[in-house]
DNA sequence: GTTAGCACTCAATATGACAGAGTGCTAGGC
DNA sequence: GCCTAGCACTCTGTCATATTGAGTGCTAAC
């Protein structure tokens, strides 16, 4: 990744590449010397210009799609663009009130707040947004509540220590009534609150604890689901990833002309594909940009047509989840990185201000 | 939409219809005559199809794209076609038994299935496919929890007679520890079980029910949220409509050259149009076809470039939501009505063994 | 009612000319 | 050693033109 080091150009060389990127991200047509000099006031000719970026072109930052055309940013371009040349930036004090009213405005819900972030996040950047809900590693039992929906049917209820929840049916033949189902959870929920998904299985390994549950399958059926429930919350891949925006890829020029490209978008989300690059981004801080090709496990060479901009956000490993950006190679990487920033700062201050964790609680 | 009673055709017009319509679905190319009496065994010649293709042209059921091309099925024809000519099919018993056994090896989870739903529906007809989570109308509560998750934080847990959970959060201010909440919802559920959102705002409405509860402003706001939780679960539009296979339908010729209207069919599910179609479909039995740019609100002219082909599914009007698939004008009908069709008395046949409602409960 | 025959239309494809954009290179200037 | 003016060169995009071929509509005969 970092064969940047190598790279020797002069300032204004550095000058003209950007010029190239910014210009090219804004219009999506080669750039010629000529209208860098003209629009842009460097104090040389074109001449001197088409030098330069004879040079750029020699080390890798720039491409020429045919003779006599502009130049075009190489994805090594676009990655030294983004990591010497980008003037880093912050959203607005007042675009970022008017998102964060919006946050403040629904109700208070994860899953709703992901799912706004990524609508946010395509509108703002004009590209596709996406946000995988939030999940905790290594979850602790809150509460479960078994309940009676017919003859047949109990519906597992479960709350993680984080807030998460979730449900599961269970099949169960014999007459277990409320009432017996309401002591079962009682006393289990007694002795498995804040447990782990293997601390529930270890203690349901042991006879002398389940044996007085009562007779049938149903107390070791709960015990086996309480712990793969956990096991399942756990698992970031498990759950859906939120988008929104494809609309906004369609419009972009390269898309349009290659709709094999648009395929291989919507295949990062539909054949889950984008699963492959998340854990990546959990384990690290700060914003991710992966420029096209890169990255993506090599072996199988997937989408080479987008890049990709990402952050986690959340509370340690409490609740975390990623938000961020997909949309072409030439993207707005600098406004993509402000915003992503931002919207990753705002979701994990919403996230601490309602699902505070409880090892906060005591040193109030 | 029955103006199909006067168009008067002869035999041999309704079979060439139909073979313009078979061809031109599996090929996308329009339909000669020639083509026509070679491939298909009309004894006749290229000259009277043409006369035939003529009439049919001239009472509008087929289209010529230009001079000297050969015919295409018009939105008029294509909706002919699905009333009067085509065979009614069902699936295979061997597909049925592929995609029924899918079902039965993920978990028991609504949500689950609707996911698989759309999957199936997608992969199967091979266009996009999507399916609403099942809702039921007048939800009752079935049990509420109220959890402390921090000081100031209640998490409000609430499960409908049907079996769906959703939860809130609360802040609170004073100092409810848990004891004195699972006082208060073990008095509440005893209170509320069995009502619905109505029927609980009601009863909050009486202070001396409300005043014992205790003080401060939590018995109220939990009461509120319970009744806006039950009729939201009791809204559609609330929930997400699931789909899969978006890149089926890139790869149709139609979209291919014509990307502003992929951009329609991305907007039915980003902007929630499709909603505006959804009521209508749960409020009938059996399938539904819209052909392009037919119903739709004819207010605002949404969507002409594609056809949907939806069904209800679920139990009565308790649990019932909507699947279906969606594509090009240009689509395999017969396969779609009978994929849909299937896939509906699947989802309706797993929700009655997952979710009887209490009420088949008393007579076993 | 059906068919053979034929003129006609129009999309699709190829061809060549031409303008324009943008370059690389060279020779001269600071 | 760096910059610049000038120019030849290359390639795309576009336009006009010709050609082909598919498919039709019509007419006259069966």
């Amino acid at each position: 990744m970092d064969q940047q080091a190598d790279i020797k150009i002069t300032e204004r060389q550095r000058a003209i590449l950007s010029i190239i990127v910014e210009e090219y991200v804004a219009t999506a047509r080669p750039v010629g010397s000529e209208h860098i000099v003209s629009h842009y006031g460097l104090n040389v000719s074109s001449a001197t210009v088409r030098n330069d970026m004879a040079e750029l072109e020699r080390v890798g930052l720039i491409i020429q799609p045919h003779t006599s055309a502009g130049r075009v940013p190489s994805e090594r371009g676009y990655r030294y663009f983004v990591e010497n040349l980008m003037k880093p930036s912050t959203l607005s004090e007042d675009e970022q009130r008017r998102i964060s009213h919006q946050f403040h405005q629904v109700e208070m819900d994860a899953e709703e707040w992901v799912r706004l972030a990524a609508a946010v996040l395509a509108r703002s950047v004009h590209v596709a947004g996406m946000a995988t809900p939030p999940r905790s590693t290594a979850v602790r039992l809150k509460h479960f509540e078994l309940l009676a929906l017919s003859e047949s049917r109990v519906l597992l209820v479960l709350v993680g220590h984080d807030g998460t929840v979730t449900q599961q049916m269970l099949n169960v033949e014999e007459g277990w009534d409320q009432e017996k189902l309401s002591a079962l959870s009682a006393r289990l929920n007694n002795q498995l609150a804040g447990k782990t998904a293997q601390e529930i299985q270890q203690w349901a390994a042991t006879p002398a604890n389940v044996a007085p549950l009562g007779e049938g399958q149903l107390p070791a059926r709960v015990l086996a689901a309480l712990a793969s429930m956990l096991n399942k919350l756990e698992q970031p891949a498990a759950s859906q990833i939120y988008h929104e925006g494809l609309t906004n890829i369609i419009e972009q020029p390269e898309f349009r002309e290659e709709p094999e490209k648009l395929q291989q978008v919507l295949e990062l989300f539909e054949h889950g594909t984008l699963w492959s690059i998340i854990p990546s981004v959990l384990s690290h801080e700060g914003v991710q940009v992966i420029i096209g090709g890169e990255g993506w496990d090599e072996g199988r060479g997937i989408s080479a047509a987008c890049s990709v901009v990402m952050a986690r956000y959340g509370l340690g490993n409490q609740l975390t989840g990623v938000l961020g950006v997909i949309g072409p190679v030439r993207m707005p990487y600098s406004r993509s990185i402000s915003t992503v920033s931002y919207m990753s700062q705002l979701l994990s201050d919403l996230l601490l201000g309602a699902y505070r964790p409880d090892s906060d609680r005591e040193r109030k």
